[in-house]
DNA sequence: TAAGCTTTCGCAAACGATCGCAATAACTGG
DNA sequence: CCAGTTATTGCGATCGTTTGCGAAAGCTTA
């Protein structure tokens, strides 16, 4: 009898147990959060966790959401994906740890599988003996879609 | 009768002619931010090119060497470096394009010539025909040195 | 050289993110 | 179940960066 949602219940157990074992307190503050980013699909930006948590319980400060965004990462819950210049949040992949592309033009974001990197990795350690941190970074560009509708060759000014 | 540090004088004239050329106005704030970078070796953070610039001309405003440096950027005079959760300048490679290996221990940067990520950047547009963006990034871990020396492991708390 | 047009500057204020601190609340052991 | 301990919260202050705006300055033309 196994939901074929699988993810979003489980980790939310499994994301207060090891709040607990690490001796970190359950707090409702942390639990909305959690919960927040758990419902959404994908990743989140910090304003609209502030948001929606705001929205559950009015007294929520945007220093709190901060902190415990950052404790969930620590602890490995959450994961944090630089889309353009700002943080987002999303649960970690239990299958695994992936990376992102994001599309420039459209905003989209890919999942990228690790073994894309290991390539690129044994490069840089057997070249310089480097030891690249690759964990949590993120790929931008442009995406095969947005690169057939080649609308952003528009020549008047576009980014920032 | 050429100069061994063949680098910083041409660059300054080289750079005069692209603000000129692409009608940007020389102005005395420009000039000193550029020569504030050209003169130290190596990248250079936004507080420092400011605070060296104000020496030279007190009136110098923090907004001024911001939008300078984005300016210099832009027009690919200067190139960008993130070093930590900072942004760090340097006069472009006249040499091409090159990347930064940035230790997270001694925070020392090694540069990464293209052809090391060449192979990386096929095989994303291979395998999604995704096109990445790879000019300005930065692979942060641990280099070979600092590997050696693992006070690193120390467990007490150590980074943000 | 002087006038006029447009960019750029300096200032102040806004922004997102972080920090310090006193008050509060979660967990422990009794 | 309660009291003590300690982590956590909410608030305000602050940091680094960006933006709006009027004043000043650079470049062009005559």
């Amino acid at each position: 009898m196994s939901s074929p949602v699988q993810g979003t219940r489980g980790v939310h157990e499994r994301a207060v147990e090891s709040l607990r074992e690490q001796g970190y307190r359950l707090t409702p503050q942390r639990l909305l959060i959690l919960s927040v980013v758990s419902e959404c699909a994908g990743h989140i930006g910090v304003d609209q966790v502030f948001r929606l948590s705001k929205q559950a319980y009015p007294y929520m400060d945007i220093a709190t959401v901060y902190r415990t965004l950052h404790l969930l990462k620590k602890i490995n819950v959450v994961t944090e994906v630089a889309i353009g210049d700002r943080l987002h949040y999303e649960l970690t992949d239990p299958k695994g740890k992936h990376h992102h592309m994001v599309c420039q033009v459209c905003s989209g974001a890919f999942n990228l599988g690790p073994h894309h990197l290991e390539q690129f990795r044994s490069t840089l350690m057997r070249e310089f003996n480097f030891e690249p941190d690759l964990e949590h970074f993120t790929i931008t560009g442009v995406c095969s879609t947005c690169k057939l509708e080649q609308h952003y060759e528009n020549p008047t000014k576009q980014k920032r």
